[in-house]
DNA sequence: TCAAAATGTTGTGTATATACAACAATATGA
DNA sequence: TCATATTGTTGTATATACACAACATTTTGA
């Protein structure tokens, strides 16, 4: 199973699923089957995801949970 | 179609096919499939494959034609 | 408040990733 | 050179990614 950050990385842009969906050429459908992780993306729509959002597959993509992007920033701070 | 650096990654750690195969749990031949490009590693298997070799998935996929490990190398020297 | 938009759910169909087997061709090493 | 390992090819079977449709539920905004 992979995780991903495509609802967060959709909402925070104000995005519906047919919005992105039609960015990166999918049925909208899929992009709800994505969030909910009914499946993974496949590496094709993985790179367009990321590509769209302008970030680094990794930071979409993971084959571990991801910590919430906010709790993220807050220890990258940290660590400086 | 997703580009990959597969075969490349494998023979310059002198790996067979079976060796990688057996590595990130796939069957030999599922290797020969991808490095011959008769279709795209799935995302779950892109990232063992990435975490295997210890390089960013990016290094190993990619939505566009690589150029090969010594020409980008000698491009990043350059850059410097 | 109420209509429209967005999301969730269920179901069916198709394309593709992967497994596995058999065998051919090629490379490698003793 | 010759046996073995490696790779390529073809074929069949299965799991999963994705499309699309219909309808229910929830959210949102005028």
């Amino acid at each position: 199973m992979i995780y991903n950050r495509i609802k967060i990385l959709r909402t925070e842009r104000g995005l519906s699923r047919k919005d992105l969906a039609e960015a990166v050429d999918v049925n909208f459908q899929t992009i709800g089957y994505l969030e909910r992780g009914d499946y993974n993306a496949s590496l094709e729509l993985a790179f367009k995801l990321a590509e769209f959002f302008e970030v680094p597959i990794d930071m979409a993509f993971s084959p571990r949970p991801f910590k919430s992007l906010a709790e993220e920033l807050a220890a990258k701070r940290a660590a400086e």
